[in-house]
RNA sequence: GGGUGGUUAGCUCAGUGGUAGAGCGCCUCGUUUACACCGAGGAUGUCGGGGGUUCGAAACCCUCACCGCCCA
């Protein structure tokens, strides 16, 4: 009757998974297509980097997104999971700028044009092992529709996007302070630095001759000074007031200076005056503009101190920093000194070179009205944030944003669209513009978040009106870490409302967490605890880790991961697969109609009702992001409900044969037929193998998500099966303190079953408690669920273990009695307690009242030692 | 400095007003015919401290302490 192939006695997972994905490739699953009638769920993949390679926040990120891409595809959607790569800017510029050192060639040696095939070479031969190493994990994405940010008609994108901000008025070009990388010699925009506290140096520093006017500043940057065009006091500072207007004459440099007042000083600080360096940093900058102060800058493109005139030109700005203060030392103007001094410093966030903020001309979004209905958008409920309390930090980042530097000093990206003519004309090219004759290009390239801000809508087609972007545009949900929330995702909604006339690029941001080690700590080379999710996938196989992943995974939250783990995933994963062995043993079937459900007895009525509920349950959590709670919901029913009650019920009906047997290996097929269909999201693999095996299927993949219905559940079989296991459980613990061998037989005689309406499952209990009915001499007995049942222990109950036992639940049940009694007696809870709770305490007091009794005469027939 | 999250069993974490939970770990027993990647049983918490609201607080309010994250 089994015509099934026979499932291997013990599960492999690397004997399936390739196999699996393969086949699912060749049918085409993964492929969505426009045209359908269906109902479309898009999410577009955060596009990891081209040098990427997969990381365990990869696999937690791509995980839960094939969980709700396999949810939806089951439930009759349109699913497209778009895959691909982003460029990636500085990132790859370095790799292969790091190849060419290796040879002793810069970047510049080949020239822009010959290193920028370089890149394209590196890329066709190394770029995006991640993609290979996505199969592994089981992402449905939908090949076909592959991405990368340089590819045609995502640059084509770029060049629209770009001169319609422009034309718009939302581009500009100008000189401002912005955060120069000496290292990758290109500027960085506010959130490519990582501010860091550092021990660093404050200084205090005398300006001006004696004799002569004379200031002292406070400084954690003293190389500077020889840049200074202003000091800086509060109008308000008495010490200083007779100052303001005067000049002062910077050292070294020989230039009288003017001193200011400007409200941004703060008198408690240091001296209470302040060095204006107008061109180094962002603060003084804004001051300087207030004050018409000049804006000299002192180092060139490489932090090398240049164009001072003074001793300092040629060294390195740290070099500096101590030549300067030991120059001024020297010359008796240094005040007091504190070092270590504990700041906060900016540092490239791809080179941790500290940056360097520097006047520079170069091209700015003007972000306030794209920002402002970014921020609208979440406001009004257009786009949901998950959770909810992520939305305050979006707000307050995108509500307070400063204009955005756009152009890197870069070879690798997409050149900016802009031509200048032979007397400074200015020309922004479209994708369907030619330059004038004559014109040159601006040599920068764009910051890699400006195309990836248009991911949504050019990976389908945009500019160009697309079926792919009629039909799954806006996307359904992004999901995506919280530390990407300002790079990516704020960008995103900015495009997007721009772009797509008002439609907001997705309707949902479901944020997750940061992987971190198994004690909490956030992975990081320096600290070895850093883990390979593909390691992971070699060891207990892909749906391990993603259980592991999906099971840690509370909305926002960060999660802790341990081997240990993941190991006990895959453990779960060997039992689903062993549950689905027995059930093939005992001809559990998924053909013909199921049997009515009020002509099954109450186990098979229990286990369908635990089923619907988890059901329902599952699917309510998926749909609002709880991946956590929906993979502890499916892991209790397996285990505990299915495979250490249900199975263990089931067989002495097996035993038995008969149509108790029959409508058993009916509802037993069922029930793991709707699990496998429930887990599949999560673990596609096991799933796949174990579901097509038990209805010779061909696949799990397009199969329908199970349906809840709560019409056939029945309550009072809950309620009877949770008394088959009390008695169960009961039996099991006497045995145990009496030393009895899990194996051994024992008589027993089981008493007023009928009375409490469980009289056919006691073949059942029997069975799972090797209890034989036989006459005896029942010496012993044991009390539970309105059940007696009597053993017969030839005479050798351990006495003591019994008292023991008996004592330790008479003191249970004392305390319990008690709190519910305490309750009782307080009329303040009896006058204000909701009915229903009185009514739970009545009944506790009561139960636990027999409870006592019970026990204490059962302690008193115990024979004296 | 400004925000913000947290402090619950040895570890990692659920638990938004009605007798404290899970996984892993720990202890005892066990090869019983799906599974030792297993089964059965068991131990373990003044829910960070203090105060308040309430008939009732791990949960709500105030306060203190410590840890973390974001932004500056």
């Amino acid at each position: 009757m089994n015509e099934r192939p026979e499932l291997a006695a013990a599960f492999t997972p690397a004997d399936i998974e390739g196999v699996l994905y393969q086949k699912w490739i060749d049918a085409s699953y993964f492929t969505a297509d426009a045209k359908s009638e269906k109902p479309p769920f898009t999410i577009v993949i955060p596009p990891p980097n081209v040098t990427g390679s997969l990381h365990i926040g990869h696999a937690l990120d791509h995980t839960l997104q094939d969980i709700l891409i396999r949810m939806k595809r089951m439930k009759g959607f349109e699913a497209l999971w778009l895959p691909g790569m982003d460029h990636a800017g500085i990132a790859t510029q370095n790799v292969v700028e790091k190849q060419l050192a290796a040879q002793g060639l810069s970047r510049h040696d080949l020239g822009r044009e010959k290193f920028v095939e370089k890149v394209w070479e590196w890329k066709a031969e190394s770029g995006g092992a991640i993609l290979a190493q996505m199969k592994r994990l089981g992402d449905s994405v939908d090949w076909s529709r592959e991405a990368f940010t340089m590819d045609a008609n995502l640059s084509e994108a770029v060049l629209e996007i770009f001169k319609r901000l422009y034309d718009s008025g939302l581009i500009y070009r100008a000189e401002r302070i912005i955060n120069w990388c000496p290292r990758c010699l290109t500027a960085l925009s506010d959130i490519e630095v990582d501010h860091k506290d550092i021990e660093g140096e404050f200084v205090q520093i005398t300006y001006g001759d004696e004799g002569e006017n004379q200031i002292s500043i406070a400084t954690t940057r003293p190389e500077t000074m020889l840049g200074d065009g202003a000091v800086a006091v509060n109008p308000d500072d008495d010490r200083y007031k007779h100052l303001i207007g005067t000049s002062v004459k910077l050292p070294y440099v020989n230039r009288m200076i003017p001193i200011i007042a400007d409200e941004l000083v703060d008198p408690e600080f240091g001296t209470g005056a302040v060095k204006v360096t107008a061109a180094h940093d962002p603060n003084d900058f804004e001051m300087a503009m207030r004050h018409n102060v000049p804006m000299v800058i002192i180092m060139n493109e490489h932090a090398v101190m240049a164009g001072t005139n003074t001793q300092f030109d040629g060294m390195d700005r740290f070099d500096a920093r101590r030549a300067v203060v030991e120059q001024l030392r020297a010359d008796g103007r240094i005040g007091w000194e504190k070092r270590p001094y504990m700041h906060s410093v900016g540092h490239c966030s791809r080179c941790e070179t500290v940056v360097e903020p520097r006047l520079s001309k170069q091209w700015f979004v003007k972000v306030a009205p794209l920002a402002k209905a970014a921020g609208d958008a979440v406001r009004d409920g257009r786009v949901k944030i998950e959770p909810e309390e992520l939305a305050p930090r979006y707000f307050d980042w995108i509500d307070n944003m400063h204009d955005w530097c756009i152009s890197r000093q870069l070879w690798w990206g997409h050149r900016i669209p802009v031509y200048y003519g032979p007397n400074g004309e200015v020309v922004v090219c479209g994708p369907n513009d030619v330059p004038p004759a004559g014109y040159e290009q601006d040599p920068d390239v764009l910051d890699t978040w400006f195309s990836s801000a248009l991911w949504p809508f050019s990976t389908l087609g945009w500019p160009n009106q697309t079926a792919d972007l009629t039909k799954f545009y806006p996307t359904s949900v992004l999901v995506t870490g919280y530390d990407i929330l300002f790079f990516w995702v704020a960008r995103m909604m900015m495009w997007g409302l721009f772009a797509m006339d008002g439609v907001q690029p997705f309707h949902t941001i479901a944020l997750h967490g940061l992987v971190r080690d198994k004690f909490g700590k956030k992975m990081s080379k320096s600290k070895g605890n850093v883990v390979d999710p593909i390691e992971f996938m070699d060891k207990y196989g892909s749906d391990a880790l993603r259980f592991t992943l999906a099971r840690g995974a509370n909305p926002g939250a960060d999660q802790a991961l341990a081997e240990e783990w993941i190991a006990g995933a895959r453990n779960f994963a060997t039992k689903l697969w062993n549950a689905t062995r027995f059930a093939n043993m005992n001809g559990a079937t998924t053909e013909g109609n199921l049997p009515a459900f009020d002509s099954l007895d109450d186990i098979n009525k229990w286990i369908l009702t635990r089923l619907d509920e988890t059901v329902a349950d599952v699917d309510q959590y998926l749909e609002k992001f709880e991946f956590a709670k929906a993979c502890e919901l499916i892991y209790h029913f397996a285990w505990d409900d299915l495979c250490d009650w249900y199975l263990e019920l089931t067989k002495s009906s097996f035993a038995k044969g008969g149509t108790g047997a029959a409508d058993t290996q009916r509802v037993l097929g069922h029930v793991l037929d709707q699990l496998l269909r429930l887990m599949h999201p999560i673990m596609p693999f096991i799933s796949e193998a174990l579901w097509c095996n038990l209805t010779g299927k061909e696949t799990l993949v397009t199969a329908a998500w199970p349906k809840f219905d709560p019409s056939q559940r029945d309550e009072s079989s809950l309620v009877a099966v949770s008394k088959v296991q009390e008695i169960i459980t009961e039996i099991r613990r006497f045995r145990n303190d009496q030393g009895i061998k899990t194996s051994a037989r024992v008589v027993a005689r089981f008493n007023g079953m009928s009375d409490v309406g469980l009289a056919s499952y006691e073949d059942a209990i029997r069975f799972v408690v090797r209890c034989d009915n036989n006459e005896g001499n029942f010496t012993s007995k044991i009390d539970v669920a309105g059940v007696t049942v009597e053993f017969d222990l030839s005479g050798a109950i351990d006495v003591k273990a019994e008292r023991a036992r008996l004592t330790k639940d008479l003191a249970a049940a004392e305390k319990d009695r008690n709190t519910a009694k305490v309750k009782i007696e307080n009329e303040g809870f009896m006058a204000k307690a909701p009915m229903e709770v009185v009514q739970e305490i009545r009944q506790r007091l009561a139960d636990t009242t027999a409870d006592i009794e019970r026990i204490t005469s059962a302690l008193a027939t115990l024979p004296v030692e």
